[in-house]
DNA sequence: TTGTAGGCGTTATCAG
DNA sequence: CTGATAACGCCTACAA
């Protein structure tokens, strides 16, 4: 009829609620035939545990701290006030979040900031920080002070982190190059604009672009990346330098989630009606643009899906409860301006 | 320091329990005075009700049916197979779920179906209909018998439903036509495929799809829509008809989401290189056109997000507890081949 | 090694 | 109208 409970197991096995708990928790102090008897009883009658119950009783809090990029990143804000959003929402899943922003390309300041964690306070990490020795070695700490680690939107592929939720960047750039190449239908040259040539995703992301640039539109040419460190001043000049030097400019990827500095400039300056650009992310400043047809196309994480789901995996993680993977694989999302939310 | 709880509350309030509960669930049998004590005390701690010790007390268990239109649908059997991945999932999140499928153009038996589902041994209802006089009547009755109602993937706006899950279709259709307006350059005709003329779903993305096109491209002619009732014989027989015949095929937009005899179709045949095929709805026949670039894009509902939309508002609103829109909105989804899951 | 009794935050059933 | 008191399914002292 209803489910069963511990009870039933109890009764089922002839031993105590005490014994079946200590069983079902894998606690010491139970002789072997007790155990196997309690099992026994278990599946035959189908138990599952019920979560809510057991944290009510427990009075179980999941204390997870979330390390993100520090910097000006309207990507990164949207993640932090989703974040924050969703964790006062989930006041009622009994999981308080910090948040903690660290110096992306100081790897150093990186692991100082996750070992002054307090792994005492904390039960799970989701990090967004590039992957480097020191932190391969910092997530090792981390893992053997035993916490629940979850690689947000960069993977840390070789460390021991327990899950990854993100796109595959190399797919990302693949899904640009097909909206580049299918718009830019005319022979001409691809510029390639990045923040920070440095991070992993931005050199996946141009690795698959070329891909299939390469492979499905030889009438387009893509040029060297051109990297403007976030300085506005600095894009200015290069696009003007472009814009003047190439006569067969077709189309502009920006890898980088940074578009301000680019969009400013697109939007202060006259240029050819017929110039794609393709983005990424989703944020107020591709937003607006893409409203306005400045760009094209936005390639973007979904970026409520992304917290909600670092939520779910580090709670299942804690819990070690099956993750719902078909769920939490994130999609890489193509906006155009007919289908913004 | 930890949340306040009914306890905390009758001790504020100088009342007991059971008078807190009472009030907090507007009970009958309780003073004017004593409720405002009750009130002013549970605000005044800053109050929030934890569900799920709340359900365990209950033992609540959500019961809701979701009704789904019969007939050989990819679309409908994806829906329904998530639903039971879902629900065999949620299991802990005790809901039980039922599926029905319903003749989608007999409104009739459609309501016969919602008459005889007694409402008694029900908390909610999904439904995926077409909007009828019938159906509208069919829904305030289940209303007045104090269900939740949701419509789902197809709105029923003029109804008593309390909530729709699903995409705009006009913007839907709008999607579609930007992508085959940027794709399809060069002047030539669309020609549009639907399998049921009469669904609201396809008026409307056909509605958004001519709108963009004669706004923005010009160079397109769209076709008169032609139907083709699910049936591959007489659709080939279109097909072949229109290749015949016109000249100047750009490209195929199927609006209906069967796609099945379409791309069969398209497979056995030559073709153009440069015909712009777009559908609707990932399912395994989109998703191996799409693979095989034998379509370019599809727009999609995201299924799972679907279901598991569906079932969260229903909770929420069973408990009239509010709902997360911005987690619930639905989003319109595009892939082309480099973007597939 | 095992069992008993009580509690987590809420609701429900009794009396009074 | 109000208040004890006992559930719900699970966990955790403490005692045996």
């Amino acid at each position: 009829m209803s489910r069963p409970t511990v009870h039933d197991i109890a009764e089922e096995a002839g031993v105590s609620l005490a014994t079946v708990d200590r069983v079902l928790n894998e606690r010491p102090g139970v002789r072997r035939k007790t155990m196997d008897k309690v099992f026994a009883a278990a599946d035959r009658l189908g138990y599952v545990r019920d979560t809510s119950a057991a944290n009510l009783a427990k009075q179980r809090q999941y204390r997870f701290a979330f390390i993100l990029p520090d910097g000006p990143s309207q990507f990164v804000e949207a993640l932090e006030s989703t974040l924050n959003e969703a964790s006062s929402y989930h006041v009622a899943e009994r999981t308080v979040v910090e948040t903690l922003r660290v110096p992306q390309r100081d790897p150093h300041a990186i692991v100082r900031t996750l070992q002054g964690l307090g792994t005492e306070k904390l039960d799970g990490i989701a990090l967004m920080v590039p992957e480097t020795p020191q932190v391969r070695d910092a997530v090792a700490r981390l893992k053997d002070a035993g916490l629940a680690i979850v690689a947000l939107v960069s993977d840390l592929p070789n460390s021991r982190r327990d899950y990854f939720l993100g796109v595959n960047s190399v797919a990302a750039g693949r899904t640009a190059a097909q909206l580049m190449g299918r718009f830019a239908q005319k022979p001409g040259e691809i510029l390639v604009v990045t923040n920070s040539i440095h991070s992993r995703d931005s050199l996946e992301r141009r690795v698959g672009f070329d891909e299939v640039i390469a492979a499905e539109f030889p009438h387009l040419t893509v040029l060297p990346s051109v990297e403007a460190y976030d300085d506005p001043v600095r894009m200015g000049r290069i696009l003007e330098q472009v814009f003047n030097s190439r006569e067969q400019l077709a189309g502009i990827y920006s890898v980088g989630s940074g578009n301000s500095a680019l969009l400013d400039h697109l939007r202060r300056h006259e240029r050819q009606s017929d110039l794609h650009v393709i983005a990424h992310e989703l944020t107020p400043a591709t937003y607006r643009a893409l409203s306005n047809d400045e760009i094209a196309a936005v390639i973007a994480h979904n970026v409520g899906h992304l917290i909600r789901g670092a939520l779910r995996v580090l709670r299942a993680l804690c819990d070690d409860l099956l993750i719902y993977e078909a769920q939490e694989q994130a999609r890489i999302e193509i906006f155009l301006r007919e289908n913004l939310p």
